[in-house]
DNA sequence: TTCGGAAGTTCCGAACTTCCGAACTATGGG
DNA sequence: CCCATAGTTCGGAAGTTCGGAACTTCCGAA
């Protein structure tokens, strides 16, 4: 399997990062990914809602994502371990990740009713998920 | 022509906002609107960097923003007077506008490198452009 | 070592979206 | 009325996304 491609922090770009947080599944797996800091396992995220994302679907989100910079994939063992990109994102574009985050989590139950099931999530977590 | 279609302010998605500017051409019109507070006829935009977007693309765009909730339009004359719907948007999904085009304006001369030509405008206007 | 199952990726066709030229529709002026 | 101007709609080509089936990789058990 081809190495997983990662952004460095300078080629973040805007667009892709909009690009990846406009699909409201995208962004309830960037949102779970964010508050557990880092999620083991693609498939632990495999329904949004109550709707079963397909493997290949969910296997071309976290692409999205990874490539977006969002994200960093690695591989551990048999399976993904993501963390999420929060500190490089917010060192080049402050404030960016906490306002996209907060406009879904206040937006009500409408994210393909299922991603505000859960609490909310206003401010991400400041652990280190830099590295 | 069918009226043109604004959504309410308590209709506004984010998927739909961050889709709309997740195009660089689209942000950068929208960039130009909110410096402006108003913007006369969709052509005086028709070019972004020296690349000249052709009208059914541009008409195009404006639709994607005015659905998206950004833009209110009203025809004047054979013209389209363009508002940001800026203190609309800000007060449901505070810092979500800010925080993006911020990030556009500090992402360096990459945005279809034409859009960062001009000077940045981080922070945007606050004249009144709710109705 | 070999088998089997679990986790992800790749492939590829169907469905959807975007782009843009050409034709069309409003609006105002002469 | 006719023309010019400003935008919109149509429609086809090109590109993207979705998801099922088949494939690869890894690990534990026999």
């Amino acid at each position: 399997m081809r190495p997983l491609f990662h952004p460095a922090p300078e080629d973040l770009q805007t667009s892709a990062i909009l690009h990846a947080l406009a699909d409201p599944n995208r962004a309830a797996i960037f949102a779970n990914i964010m508050r557990a800091g880092c999620v083991e396992a693609c498939s632990a995220l495999s329904a949004v809602g109550d709707r079963v994302i397909p493997k290949s679907s969910l296997s071309n989100h976290f692409k999205v994502l990874r490539e977006a910079g969002l994200i960093r994939s690695e591989r551990h063992g048999v399976e993904m371990r993501n963390h999420a990109r929060w500190a490089e994102v917010e060192a080049r574009f402050p404030g960016l990740l906490v306002s996209i985050l907060n406009a879904y989590a206040g937006e009500g139950p409408r994210m393909e009713d299922g991603a505000a099931e859960r609490p909310p999530a206003p401010i991400p977590p400041d652990n280190g998920s830099s590295v």
